[in-house]
RNA sequence: GCCCCGGUGGUGUAGCGGUUAUCAUACGGGCCUGUCGAGCCCGUGACUCGGGUUCAAAUCCCGACCGGGGCGCCA
């Protein structure tokens, strides 16, 4: 046997009627009948049918009948075009290949009747990723990363790297892992912010990174991971956020476009539909916001920052208005981190929200080296912490401004998904280290 | 950091002081030539751990361990 594959599949037409092909992958279930056994094959692309005869192919017929749910096979023989079948064509075997032996029983079923928790699919997630509505998110998921590459260097931005092991606790706010970098204390990057900031006293002018980060907060929810993936860019020469916004909704539109062209049957399988926003998404000024959320009954005083529950109700909100993406703008500024730029008691910042959830903020960033260290004071903060970061302030840094993306919060949202773990291989949270 | 909730076969569950611990699914065996959630028959398989209360604990109490969710914070 040469090879072991020759078609996927959803590959099988009617111009391999009759032909010989080769096929190769898990074996789902197997039906056997007595004198007749149907084996399900997956592979990637779906399903296809093995039907065999024990009057034709005995040696065959017993050796597949035997095999355990989920062994890897490769199968050569005649595909047959047969409407008795769900997907149109059955091979009928001729050679058989058993490449890996599957124990049993398995520790999480595939196609089994029974829905398994989370834990389970996550303990045993490579088999979790064998269901095609599992695999799908992925495949969404390389199509949403991919697009936004394609869409931001068309739009004159570099992609960069900066370094995910730094030394000191660059923003306040979150809780950061502290780890041992040799003879000194390291911690692991919560953003790139201070550095994109940096690389736009660079010249590069427009820099997007893809990258991961670390929180070390002790929350246990759906919407939270303590190792996420996110989008950043920063853009320099901007005459407000405005810039920077109309980047974020473009982008977003364009993510969704290639999703919705070019995933059809990881939507179809997900029964989800993808809506691209309309540019320009709304625009809701945070003082609008508040009005909003006072006539539904929400009290939240002036200045505070929406918690999740008001989140939500906003988003309830813009879907009766049929808008899933809408910014909030205009945000006080102390609800905003030190390097926002100011506008009265406002701040030139925003949030993108997606359905209720806030799937990106940025802002226009202060680029002036006294403004800046006066804001570090106020947030009780030390201007030698940042001493590396503030040096890129005083020799030539022009307005500049940018947002960052989350990867899985944007997955999940687009998804309509429920928690946030699916939208990630291997999940980091506050209680799996494993696998 | 705070607050709720839960741990029963491989998986998902019922039971909530005395049961032979329920059911489904999976697994093993048998029958079956058109299955596609295949069907039918038979079988194997479980109360997280430690202490306590009680004549009696899966069931009540305490602790540990493991997990789920919410808040805050954020993406």
């Amino acid at each position: 046997m040469g090879v072991y594959r020759t078609h996927y599949s959803k590959e099988l037409s009617d111009k391999y009627d009759g032909k010989e092909v080769t096929v190769a992958g898990w074996v789902e279930d197997i039906r056997n009948l007595g004198s007749i056994a149907f084996i399900i094959l997956r592979d990637r692309q779906g399903t296809l049918q093995i039907t065999t005869f024990k009057k034709q192919h005995r040696e065959i017929f017993e050796k597949l009948i035997n095999l355990n749910r989920e062994s890897v096979i490769s199968v050569k023989g005649v595909c047959k075009a047969n409407e008795k079948v769900r997907n149109g064509y059955e091979i009928i075997p001729e050679e058989l290949q058993i490449l890996s032996e599957s124990d049993a029983p398995l520790p999480l079923g595939v196609v089994d009747k029974v829905k398994a928790e989370m834990d389970t699919r996550l303990d045993n997630r490579f088999i979790d990723l064998r269901k095609s509505e599992v695999r799908s998110i992925f495949m969404i998921r390389d199509v949403l990363i991919n697009s936004a590459r394609d869409y931001l260097r068309k739009n004159g931005f570099v992609e960069v790297h900066t370094p995910k092991i730094i030394a000191s606790a660059s923003e306040g706010g979150t809780n950061l892992f502290r780890l041992k970098y040799f003879e000194k204390d390291a911690f692991l990057a919560q953003s790139p912010q201070l550095y994109k900031q940096m690389l736009m006293a660079s010249g590069l002018d427009r820099v997007y990174e893809i990258a991961w980060y670390f929180r070390a907060e002790e929350h246990n929810t759906r919407r939270h991971l303590n190792e996420s993936t996110a989008i950043d860019i920063e853009m320099a020469f901007i005459k407000d956020e405005e810039d920077v916004m109309s980047v974020l909704e473009g982008l977003v539109k364009h993510i969704c476009e290639e999703i919705k062209e070019r995933c059809k049957d990881e939507i179809e399988t997900l029964n989800v539909e993808i809506k691209p926003p309309e540019i320009p998404v709304p625009r809701i000024r945070y003082d609008e916001a508040l009005q909003m959320l006072e006539k539904e009954g929400v009290e939240l005083e002036w200045g505070e920052d929406f918690g999740s529950e008001e989140e939500r109700i906003l988003g309830e909100i813009m879907r009766r208005k049929g808008v899933d993406f809408y910014f909030i703008t205009k945000y006080p500024i102390q609800a905003k981190p030190f390097y926002t730029m100011p506008e009265g008691g406002l701040s030139k910042s925003f949030d993108l929200c997606c359905k209720g959830v806030e799937i990106s903020s940025g802002s226009q960033r202060i680029h002036d080296y006294n403004l800046l260290v006066r804001r570090i004071e106020e947030n009780g903060l030390k201007p030698d912490d940042f001493r590396d970061y503030l040096k890129a302030f005083k020799y030539g840094m022009p307005p500049h401004g940018g947002f960052g993306l989350g990867i899985e919060r944007l997955l999940m949202q687009l998804l309509n998904l429920k928690n946030v773990r699916e939208c990630i291989l291997f999940p980091r949270d506050r209680t799996r280290l494993r696998p």
